[in-house]
RNA sequence: GGACCUGUGGCUUAGCCUGGAUAUAGCGUCGGGCUUCUAACCCGAAUGUCGGGGGUUCGAAUCCCCCCAGGUCCGCCA
């Protein structure tokens, strides 16, 4: 409804004006939809861009109100019977293949909040695509042959370590990472042991790939236990030694290799400085081994040539490479990757590091999220059996968690703070969670009633004009790329919920004012639904 | 030294790409509201040189330039 609303005024703008920029934009408080096309004629048409606004509504509100609902309440009708009917906000169905690649950390020690940055922006994109009606794969590429997995292998065989027995392995697998790097520090000429291993690697040796492999697989376990917490889900785990095995990294460094931008010195690599970039961007080591950016060029150009749409979410560390990669792709006439970028996360006391063991992992936070709700479930619904609460503060604790997370915009870089992670107060995770429980426990109150699509009253206006704008945000998340965007919107439509809630009776009310109202926190219930699960979080029924 | 990102009330934060009406919300503070649909809530108040300085414009938090501060990167690591 608000998208093609949007579409038919912008329309009849242009054909009033003649004009291609009407731009329509929010309206804030003062419209419902705003354009500024009077500025932009001002200029030309030397008039107070007031007076061209007033002479252009006057032209086109006769327009307006006979070919489009504009008047608010048939608006709100068709609005509400959208919105009550399952699955509302989801978009018709493309054709146009995406792939979006996320998370992707190094199998060198359990996912940490840093890490799960990248998890719930990449998982809440790919509900978006989802809802927005595309097919979709989501992938994990694994890191399994480079110098952090050497040092792993080369650490478990040094220390005897077992880390095939009690506990999770990606912990198991961080404990022997962390040690080993402190021998490599304690006497660098150890990394000779680790190049060694990673040459034979290349080269195929089949002892070294399976003593690579183990612990690789061992640690993804455990990674797979942490992201099914968050809600998360792959569809594929695609393996970086693959590229190598079945020969795309050679096929592409010899083509690269005769492009004229190839500098051939000990080492193979690309002169980019057509794109803007001072340093070569090495592919091939002087030993023959292939460097991580080759890899990637090999995967990108499988991903490239089996979707129409490839998108990354990467650190901000990985954003020179990521835009180097992006500038090779295009050289290669390539469908290169858009990536999401996303600024790191810190603790009060300096950076996270796996190597030197300075994080917090997930699964630490998962485990204090969920402590906390229980102990916040169980003092609001003591009469609840414990498997009710415990359902209940599992769906909470993953809320607060993924909510903390997406609700930020992914440039600006932030500072790890238990309380607002465990926060379940106000734009929160369980505070939209909780709106939707109210609107469920009215509605089981209420039994039948027929639908109404009657509107009245700036409460009930408000609510319905927020609803219907929940398509439209989902298609400019998918756009532009802005996971937050939803975040964002599903805190808004809950907090006029809550308003609308307090000041309107529902089930006292009599007669239509009664079944119109229950329609509308029915449509309202809806959409808290489709916004909670779009976002990776449980809409629990009662909290 | 160079590149990219960020800087918005005491704290956290939206808006910036695409300039337009009194700059968004939360926490905290202060004052109200549970015999009434779940108070993980609601209503009201106070709190702002939108990091600083120039510029463009009828109009700048938003665009351009310079500076300052924080983060990230600049490896034959990934």
């Amino acid at each position: 409804m608000y998208i093609s609303l949007c579409e038919q005024v912008a329309k009849v703008l242009k054909e009033y004006t003649g004009r291609e920029d009407v731009l329509l934009v929010d309206g804030g408080e003062h419209a419902d939809l705003a354009s500024t096309v009077a500025f932009a004629m001002a200029k030309e048409k030397r008039m107070a861009p007031a007076q061209i606004a007033k002479e252009i509504t006057d032209g086109i509100s006769d327009r307006l109100s006979k070919e489009l609902s504009v008047r608010t309440e048939p608006y709100c009708a068709n609005v509400l019977k959208a919105a009550v009917k399952p699955g509302y906000g989801s978009l018709p169905n493309k054709s146009e293949r995406v792939v979006l690649e996320h998370t992707s950390a190094n199998p060198n020690g359990p996912l940490h909040v840093g890490h799960i940055r990248n998890t719930i922006i990449g998982d809440t994109l790919a509900r978006c695509f989802r809802k927005a009606g595309y097919p979709l794969e989501v992938e994990y590429y694994v890191n399994d042959m480079g110098r952090q997995i050497a040092i792993v292998a080369w650490g478990i065989d040094r220390q005897h370590a077992d880390v095939y027995g009690e506990g999770k392995g990606d912990h198991l697998i961080a404990d022997v990472y962390i040690e080993a790097n402190k021998h490599l520090t304690a006497d660098p000429s150890l990394t000779e042991e680790i190049d060694a291993l990673m040459q034979k690697v290349e080269a195929g040796d089949e002892e070294i790939i399976s003593r690579f492999k183990g612990p690789v697989r061992r640690c993804l376990e455990g990674f797979k236990e942490t992201l099914a917490e968050l809600h998360a889900h792959h569809d594929r785990f695609v393996y970086e030694s693959d590229f190598v095995r079945n020969g795309d990294t050679s096929k592409i460094l010899g083509h690269i290799g005769h492009m004229p931008e190839s500098v051939h010195e000990e080492t193979l690599a690309l002169d980019l400085s057509k794109y803007g970039f001072e340093k070569k961007y090495i592919l091939r080591r002087s030993d023959g081994t292939s460097v991580y950016a080759a890899r990637d060029i090999a995967f990108h150009i499988w991903k490239g040539h089996n979707f129409d749409r490839v998108i990354d979410v990467l650190g901000a560390d990985h954003k020179l490479i990521g835009r180097q990669l992006q500038a090779t792709m295009d050289l290669l006439g390539e469908n290169g990757p858009e990536i999401v970028f996303f600024e790191f996360v810190s603790l009060p006391e300096g950076s996270m590091s796996t190597r030197r063991g300075t994080f917090i992992s997930a699964d630490e936070l998962i485990e204090e999220a969920g402590r906390r709700a229980m102990e916040e479930v169980t003092a609001r619904r003591p009469e609840l059996d414990e498997d009710a609460r415990r359902i209940i503060a599992k769906g909470v604790a993953a809320a607060a968690i993924r909510y903390d997370i997406v609700k930020t915009i992914p440039e600006k870089s932030t500072v790890f703070d238990w309380k607002e992670a465990l926060d379940f107060e106000k734009q929160s995770g369980p505070y939209i969670q909780y709106a939707h429980a109210r609107a469920c426990s009215i509605l089981e109150k209420a039994g039948d009633f027929p639908y109404c699509y009657e509107i009245e009253g700036d409460g009930e206006i408000a609510l319905a004009k927020k609803i219907a704008r929940f398509p439209k945000v989902i298609d400019q998340v998918v756009t532009e790329l802005k996971p937050h965007l939803l975040a964002i919107y599903a805190r808004e439509l809950a907090d006029i919920f809550g308003s609308f809630y307090h000041a309107e009776p529902v089930l006292k009310a009599q007669g239509s004012v009664r079944d119109r109202r229950l329609t509308l926190v029915e449509a309202t219930r809806n959409t808290l639904k489709e916004a909670l699960e779009t976002l990776g979080i449980d809409a629990l029924r009662a909290m």
